[in-house]
DNA sequence: GTTTACTATTTCGATCATCGAACTATCCGC
DNA sequence: GCGGATAGTTCGATGATCGAAATAGTAAAC
């Protein structure tokens, strides 16, 4: 914990930069290589992430919800559900209320792969990162929030296509 | 095990997984959003990444290097440098030694097009983590080294299908 | 110096994720 | 009930990607 206080061999913002952009080109890669695994691609594997996210919250994903957290089209976001309906990793689900909407639903078998996909790379993670102590996850915590926070900030600025039918 | 001397607040291995896993969610939306904006792809994007980052190291990427890193298969990188080479934001160029091989080269206007892409992000970021001492960018730096290797190290596992053909 | 094996990249036809636009079903205010 | 808004879906078209085969160049054997 004793580091030196000087800083000389701080990294700069540009050396977090491309850090943080070798991991994302990494962590795209490792979506890509899992999915085709399971006979799954990129998109489908992150629509999962954030189904199992938001069932993890309680609150149930809707096709709409999933399609603007994924910067997709309604249509392919059907599309996408219907994969992942047809080879048993969701289920849609019409609650009892408003009979419009979707509930997405993962089924035990879907959580039983999702766990599959999760367990060996959560397990990586925590053997690379049992030299950190409490404090220095703190900081690690605080900075991935920060960089999430900001990237999205940016992203925001550029309205994409789907969302751009809304007015600013 | 819970000390509740410093580490009653300590993100768990489970949350910083989270955190990341959101991180790069995002990450993967910036790149869409931004390639959209200008006529590229998640993909796209992702190879300028690459091929500018070995630019900088001084060694010029080749195709097959390109497809190595992207996981993508030979015919797809060659339709991704015709699209990229037909915007100006890659140029191939046959080196004076081997002549079966192809060096993706970086013209000015690309490289000025990547800085427009790379700055406000960089911004943001350097925003953000203002408040960052040289202490914690050094946990922060090698937080994102350890967590970059240990996927790595499991995505290896999977073998892809277009580097399976080869052992090694 | 010719033949043979190998490597780097490209071409070709097919597949499938995604798009935009139109459609169905449902809810809410009047 | 009627009309507008909202949630999802269907449909045809586009294009990124794939696998397999072709092209071009190098290296090694003899």
């Amino acid at each position: 914990m004793t580091r030196d206080t000087q800083g000389e061999n701080a990294p700069s913002d540009l050396d977090l930069t491309r850090l943080l952009q070798t991991l994302t080109v990494e962590s795209d890669r490792y979506a890509e290589r899992f999915g085709s695994r399971h006979g799954l691609h990129r998109t489908d594997v992150n629509a999962l992430a954030l189904i199992l996210a938001a069932a993890r919250r309680g609150e149930p994903m809707s096709p709409s919800a999933l399609a603007r957290e994924l910067g997709l089209s309604p249509s392919a976001t059907t599309a996408l559900i219907d994969r992942l309906e047809a080879v048993g990793h969701v289920e849609r689900e019409r609650p009892s209320g408003d009979r419009r909407r979707v509930a997405l639903h993962v089924p035990e078998a879907g959580l039983e792969e999702g766990r599959k996909m999760f367990v060996p790379l959560a397990e990586a993670f925590a053997d690379s990162w049992a030299g950190f102590g409490p404090a220095e996850r703190e900081v690690v915590a605080r900075f991935l929030d920060v960089s999430t926070e900001a990237m999205k900030a940016v992203s925001a600025e550029w309205a994409p296509p789907h969302e751009s039918q809304r007015r600013r």
